[in-house]
DNA sequence: CAGTGGTCTAGACCACGTC
DNA sequence: ACGTGGTCTAGACCACTGG
């Protein structure tokens, strides 16, 4: 037989595995780039010597998890968080009717702080190390509706201001990709019902106790690396928590 | 050439999607059980003329959706609710240190009762049609977290009783899938958060007013039809509803 | 029109589970 | 040893997109 056997390669792993590994990796070094798009399935094969089925599966499985997007006739393309199909991939907040919207976005802090225990474990990182927080209100039909308190490892996002933050023309994903080389491509989170404290209820103009969603996300970039904790207060008096906002193949 | 032409056939759709309905509808006429295996993909491919990547490819969308389940060496299997990975697929609520848990279920109410349009409109059946209603109440390391209110279009369940509710060794969606044939395949669920009221206070063991996570669940069956609603209130000091507890691949 | 991804074929060898 | 699913090959035709 002329071919490479069927699961014996260099490198012991899956051949597809080790396809997507490879194009995960010309990303990274930067030979495409977010938005831009890969070679044709045809160039794939011949560049890392496998059949067009293990192309494509690893292509399939790229895109599945959302770092590609295919179009057909077009071309696949590394994806970027500023495609509005992002937003909601990140965003499950909607109106009880079901209504979709674009949040209003609003800092209301920035500064930096020592990461308690809790932190640092969910971010893998030492204690007492340096993160950046940003606290963000989420409006809805001109309403605030959210509280964000974000956590970031300051490693990760050096030379972050708060100039950024208030000119950011898009979500805040895109500005980690596009600033930082930072891709969330997997979030994470657990939610519970708390009770509004009172600085909570006065950014979000509701009562003292009032019942608010928390999210607490964790993101994820390759290799299930942490790149953000989160934690969200949601009023939901209009609005919900929605799983799997996604349509149907 | 001998073979069919790529796309064209017979109904005009796509070749494995075909090939998914007739192995769904395989096991609806019961020609093959949920718990049994089915034929190998060899077979299949004979029965349905098909090759082998078309073939793998309707199963492998069906095990991945649950339907199916494959076991390397052994065979393909209809899934079933009571299979253990089921439960964790329908119950995200784990304890707040990540601990998973079998929650013990404690029947509170049974009867019937007319739809609310709400409630007619989640289950696509006619206002004021009759609804079975259930309550149950669940704990977790013995104490009560949980309460459950399920309410099933009457058509779909004939000839449910208390007694199967209170017998039910295993899950409820198990029992609509052997007792009535009913498989649930796809939840959607919306959460909010609210406040205890006074029934909901006595029977989780908690003061009026304490937070609640409210979460409104339709399931879905075959062809996107709902068969239940179902509204949960849980207590989340100690614990927490987790996004995709499954495990990665 | 040429090029892309989407689907499909008809095989092959491998790793795993059962007998 | 045998049958299963898991992976892989080396092509083919189709539908869609763009020039």
């Amino acid at each position: 037989m002329v071919g490479r056997s069927a699961v014996a390669n260099p490198s012991g792993a899956l051949l597809y595995k080790e396809v997507k590994r490879k194009i995960i990796d010309a990303v990274h070094q930067g030979e495409w780039k977010p938005g831009g798009a890969i070679p044709s399935e045809t160039k794939l094969c011949e560049r890392y010597g496998v059949s067009m089925g293990t192309v494509r599966k690893a292509v399939d499985e790229l895109s599945g998890e959302g770092f590609l997007i295919r179009q057909q006739g077009r071309g696949t393309f590394v994806s970027t968080h500023s495609q509005d199909r992002y937003l909601f991939a990140f965003f499950h907040v909607i109106r009880q009717d079901g209504h979709k919207e674009y949040p209003l976005v609003e800092l209301v802090e920035f500064g930096k702080a020592k990461a308690e225990p809790c932190m640092a474990t969910a971010l893998d990182i030492k204690p007492k190390s340096r993160v950046l927080r940003i606290v963000n209100k989420l409006s809805l039909s001109g309403a605030p509706v959210m509280l964000d308190e974000i956590l970031l490892p300051e490693n990760l996002f050096l030379g972050m201001t708060e100039k950024m933050l208030r000119e950011r023309p898009s979500t805040l994903y895109h500005l980690y990709q596009e600033q930082f080389g930072v891709t969330v491509i997997r979030p994470h989170e657990k939610l519970r019902a708390v009770l509004a404290d009172e600085v909570q209820a006065r950014l979000l103009g509701v009562s003292i106790g009032e019942p608010l969603l928390l999210i607490i996300r964790t993101a994820y970039s390759f290799r299930d690396q942490p790149v953000e904790l989160r934690r969200s207060y949601v009023v939901t008096r209009n609005y919900e928590y929605c799983t799997d906002p996604m349509v149907a193949t």
